[in-house]
Order: C-alpha cells, then structure tokens, then sequence
DNA sequence: ATTTTAAGTGTACAGAATACACTTAATTCT
DNA sequence: AGAATTAAGTGTATTCTGTACACTTAAAAT
C-alpha cells in the first residue's frame, strides 16, 4: 500500500466542542470563495473541522491529525459518534462549486467518520493555522456546508446520551471549577434548568469531585469553592456515575 | 457516477442479535477454505453477516440488503453503531488467503461500517441463502475472521447502552410475550439477575407493556399471562421510560 | 455605608429501589 | 386418581433518591 497519500473516499469530521460558561459552542471553520471575475461570494459559509483520511492511517488517528492541523491542540477528547454515507451528500450546488475550486472531484463519492471532541476553551488557547475558525453556539442556526447540519446535531444527541453515565462533563470545564459552571454546562447541554440545592445534593454524593481548598477570585460577589474531578477516585468507585438497573 | 458495482473499499458487517428465551446469539456464516491438493481445511471459522457497499447506495440500505440476502428477512431493527477502519484489519494470515480465494485484493484497505440487528427469533423463519449460518451464544468463545470478535463485543456494548433508554427488547421478543420472558432477556443482555418482584412492580409502571386476554399454552406449570409492547402508548407517553435526570 | 451579585444552605414529602417467602395452576409421573 | 414437579404470581417494610421551595452570606462596586 502506498504511504502517505489522502484517500480519496474516506474522511473525517470532527464536532468539537466547547463551553465558556455562557454556552455550549462548536468550533468551525469558514468558507469561502470568491467569482473570480466578480469577486462576489459565490460560497460564503461555514464547515466542521474535517479532512480526508490517510492510506495508512486509522480513523482515530485521523481525527486527532485533523484536529491538531487546525487548531495546535493535542490529546483532546474524541470519540467516534457515527458515520454517514449518504450518495447524495455532496451534492448541493454549492459544494460542488467549493469542491471544483478546490481540486477535488464532486462525482467522487466520500464517506465520512464524525467525530465530536471536547474541548477546555477557558485552559487552552488555540493558534489558529491557515484557516480562520469560529465559536458558534450550537443552538443558534448558521449556515453549513454539506450535510454538517446533520452531522452537528446527531453530535449533540451523541455527547447527551454518553454525558448521562460517563463523566465526561469536566473535559468542557477548567481543571478547577465551581459548583455553579458545572451546573451551567449540564443546563446548557440538555437545554433545562436545574435547581441549584437539588443539583448540589446530588452531585454531593460523587466522591470523584474534590473540594481544593481555594476560592474563585477577583468576583463581585460572594467567592464560590473550587472543585476538581478526580479520575483516579471516579475509577475506584465506578459504580457510582448514574448506576443503571431494570 | 457508475451504478451498482460493489465498492472496493467500503464495507458493511451486521451483528445480528437473537433470544432464544435461554441465551443471547449472534448470527454467524460459515468460513472455510480447503486446500485444493490435500483437501485440508485451511481456513475454518465463522464471520458477521456483511458485505462491500454498492456505489449509489447509503450505508443503511446496505446494511438491510446483506441481510435480506442472507437470511430473507426485511424491516429488520438496524443500528450502526460504529465504523472500523484500522488499516491493518485484514492483515491476519487466514483472512489474507480468504480474501485470495474469493478473488478479492488483501491489499484493498476496506472500512466497515458496522450495524446491530435484532430478530425475533420465535416469530420468524430464516431460510438460509447459500452460505451456512449459525446461532451462537454471544458470551461463548468462537473462532472469528478478520476484527469480527471486537465487532461483537462493541455491539453488545452499544445494545446495552440503547435499550437503558429505549424499548428496543421487544425487537427480541415474540409480539407476544411472558414477564418472565422479558426478565429472562434484560438478565441475558446484562449479565445478572433480577428479583423477579422488584422487576415486575418496575415494569408495572410501564403503560406500554399491555396484559392481554390470553394465556400460555401446554407449558407444565401455571400458565403465564401474555404481554405485547404498544408502541402507541410508548409514543404518547415517552419521558416514562428511564428518564434522565442530572 | 449601601447596593449588587451570585454562593451557599435544610426540610418535608413523594416516589423508587431493595430485600425477602409463600400460594397457585398447570402438566407429568406413578 | 393422587402426588410431585414446575414456574407464575403476589405484598410489605425500609432505605434511598427526587423534588419543591426561600433566606443568609461574602465579596466587589458605588
């Protein structure tokens, strides 16, 4: 087989997520293209963080590259949701025009691997590299390419079914964080709300979330505790995350 | 794009469930290869239902049509679950010789896309196709090509994860059914035991499982009360059914 | 010193999980 | 015909979890 080159069939696309305390966000990337006499915008749009696969390379693999190529950041969570190979997924006009422009074949069929990933927005700092990247919220419509529409909000339904009995949650937030961001994400994510001694008792009863002994600082109101989650407890007693019994 | 040729590259493999009312068993086909000379079996083992992908045909129809040709059935449960595209996949020795044999290139990266599939296995006759097919106990060692073992074991995994959530056993049941048949299965898809008191006054909660006019018949003890799933009473009443809450 | 802001805390009630043993109704055996 | 065998079917007490609900506290800003 040979090394190296970008098959032309196999893709992968990646929903990373990100929190800011506000709300959840998904990462993507702008399109553009121009009339080259005009210079009107012929495609003016946005797309997931996607590229297709190498030869010799794995999925998993792939994904983590992709990631790494846009956005610098390494060893991110990532976890493979679903794959989508729809004959007719690139078939919209204007993603045959993009992927004219950009020297691919649009009668080539390509199946894709999605992804999505979770992200520390508030601990990392992405250097963008070449593509110019945005924050959206994932609530908010905006216009996607392909079929990436789809793909985002199967992502979501994916983190909310794997959020429920893993936890998963802290890859979103600060290595510490308070009570009140941590409620504010599991708000964000199922789109509720919770009371705030009700949610407090029944995070209470997870030994994995440690209370350090340090405050928030520098806020206008009373300084909440910080907490951190602690991988090494959450494996001892496992039995704890959302127990499921018939 | 040209039509129905089978794609070299993409495949899909179908973990099919079944309950016996004993054991939960995957579907099985026969592998064997002889040696053309001395008549030994080179090869003999078992895979997953699966096949290549046609060029114009979405991953789910592909799913269902391998199943339709090995087994006869239609609007079978299908789940895809998860995708495979380790590059080294089929690089054991036998399944290199196999895919000779069967006049395939072992150089050939191939993904699969993997589905589940769940069968009432009392209702429904298989009329084999061609190639010999086995009932096996999901939890029973057996020798299998290629990454079929992992596949499976992925598969039980995602079917777990589902029917916490979702009243999918009923695709493993006959339409009609006892309690203690449906205890019987949730124990075999677990791997535990349920008290059967406690199990009942649970699922006496459930409006959707409805007692009908009808008994068993010519079993030596007392005859149980039958049982079917209603899923219109399901749809009209769905936050019942293992809701989440954080 | 006062205002603003979010943090932090307890109780009563209802519903769900769990542990646990005997009676009943059909067939089979003698 | 009577006895044995088999799985079905049923209730209660206790503990645990979910839910509804309102005031006090500690910091920064004015």
């Amino acid at each position: 087989m040979q090394q190296h080159i970008l098959s032309p069939n196999f893709s992968v696309d990646c929903v990373v997520f990100g929190f800011d305390f506000e709300n959840l966000k998904v990462l993507l990337v702008e399109r553009t293209l121009d009339d080259k006499e005009t210079g009107k915008a012929l495609v003016k749009d946005h797309t997931l963080a996607g590229n297709h696969v190498f030869n010799d390379e794995d999925l998993d693999e792939a994904a983590a590259r992709v990631l790494y190529d846009l956005t610098g950041l390494e060893n991110i969570y990532l976890e493979q949701f679903h794959t989508f190979g729809n004959p007719d997924r690139l078939t919209k006009e204007k993603d045959i025009m993009w992927l004219e422009s950009i020297g691919l074949n649009p009668e080539n069929r390509v199946v894709t691997t999605a992804y999505y990933s979770l992200i520390r927005l508030n601990d990392v700092k992405i250097e963008e590299k070449g593509r110019r990247l945005v924050w959206h919220p994932v609530d908010k419509p905006i216009d996607l390419a392909f079929d990436h529409k789809i793909i985002i909000s199967l992502a979501l339904e994916a983190l909310r079914t794997k959020i429920r009995t893993n936890p998963i949650g802290f890859e979103l937030l600060p290595t510490k964080f308070t009570l009140s961001q941590l409620q504010k994400l599991y708000e964000e994510i199922f789109g509720v709300t919770y009371d705030k001694r009700n949610f407090r008792k029944k995070i209470s009863r997870m030994d994995y979330l440690v209370p350090l002994n340090e405050k928030q600082k520098g806020v206008a109101h009373k300084p909440a505790q910080l907490f951190m989650f602690s991988k090494d407890v959450y494996e001892k007693t496992k039995k704890d995350f959302f127990d499921f019994t018939v």
